[in-house]
DNA sequence: AGAACTTCCTGATCGC
DNA sequence: TGCGATCAGGAAGTTC
């Protein structure tokens, strides 16, 4: 599933091939994809004639800059632009096609229909933006940001990791590689954490971001890029996925429990729920 | 306001 | 072996 790593990796792509590439005409065959003022009918009377300026990313939204309009889309679980020459034959999971002027399609394939392409008229692509209420990304995270965010819920620290609002770009995967980097129980409440911790999760999260964008994120089943190729950071993960293996640090079974109703890979010797001593201590 | 459900989807996996 | 039931999952919408 892309989570900001592979998003990033697939903007790098779009930058260096569609850059600049116009549109002559959109089909669309699942209409609930296209969200716009309008309609699908709007999206497909708008879009021949843009031409591509510039492919954007925040957190795992990719931002498409036309010359008019843009796009603030989505790939959710298994969605893939894919550019390929319009004659080839398009399977039955690609459900929006852009034929470009240059004989080839840009087409957004989505087996699970999960994602979405907002398109906005240009001027408006600030406050689409603003509306998603997104959280700093790991590069932008403070001590203090997080402390004044985690000390305001109760939640587990593997729900918070995911709320985009608080952190953005963080997904189920490299939430469990995180909080195992950092040693931290994902049950664990967020307010209960040291400012150690915290200092912690904004470094290792910073650090694995960094790596999986360098390999071109995460390949689990299905991710590819828009050329088709495997990110090569599954390689490196150390418990997602990895229920019933050692733990590469100790080698304790890996196990796998239910938080926030996302599978949670965690080595219960490794990360340990521990009190909340300072709170404990304030109240004595 | 915040947190917990529900919904959207379909291939893969599970259970009998 | 076959087939129906269940699962997985990000974010938006709904409910409490």
């Amino acid at each position: 599933m892309p989570e900001m790593p592979e998003v990033e990796t697939v903007r790098r792509g779009l930058e260096e091939i569609v850059i600049g590439k116009i549109v002559s005409s959109v089909t669309v065959t699942w209409p609930r994809i296209i969200q716009a003022e309008g309609g699908v009918e709007a999206f497909e009377s708008r879009m021949p004639g843009q031409q591509l300026e510039k492919v954007g990313r925040v957190g795992k939204f990719l931002l498409f800059y036309w010359t008019d309009v843009t796009w603030v889309a989505h790939l959710r679980m298994e969605g893939k632009y894919l550019y390929e020459p319009t004659e080839s034959t398009v399977d039955q999971y690609t459900h929006v096609i852009c034929h470009l002027t240059d004989g080839h399609d840009l087409r957004y394939r989505d087996v699970r229909k999960f994602g979405r392409i907002h398109m906005v008229e240009k001027a408006d692509t600030e406050a689409e933006i603003a509306k998603l209420k997104l959280g700093p990304e790991p590069k932008d995270l403070t001590v203090d940001y997080l402390q004044k965010r985690f000390d305001k819920t109760t939640r587990p620290i593997k729900a918070v990791l995911l709320d985009q609002g608080v952190i953005a770009g963080i997904g189920n995967i490299y939430a469990d590689e995180i909080l195992f980097a950092a040693k931290i129980h994902p049950e664990q409440s967020a307010r209960s954490l040291y400012d150690e911790e915290i200092q912690t999760i904004i470094s290792e999260s910073r650090r694995i971001m960094a790596s999986a964008i360098e390999v071109g994120g995460t390949t689990i089943r299905t991710y590819t890029n828009t050329f088709g190729e495997n990110g090569r950071f599954a390689d490196y993960l150390k418990v997602y996925g990895k229920k019933g293996q050692p733990c590469p640090r100790c080698g304790t079974e890996i196990e796998k429990i239910s938080v926030a109703k996302r599978g949670t890979h965690f080595c219960p010797h490794c990360q340990r729920i521990h009190l909340a001593v300072k709170y404990i201590t304030s109240s004595i």
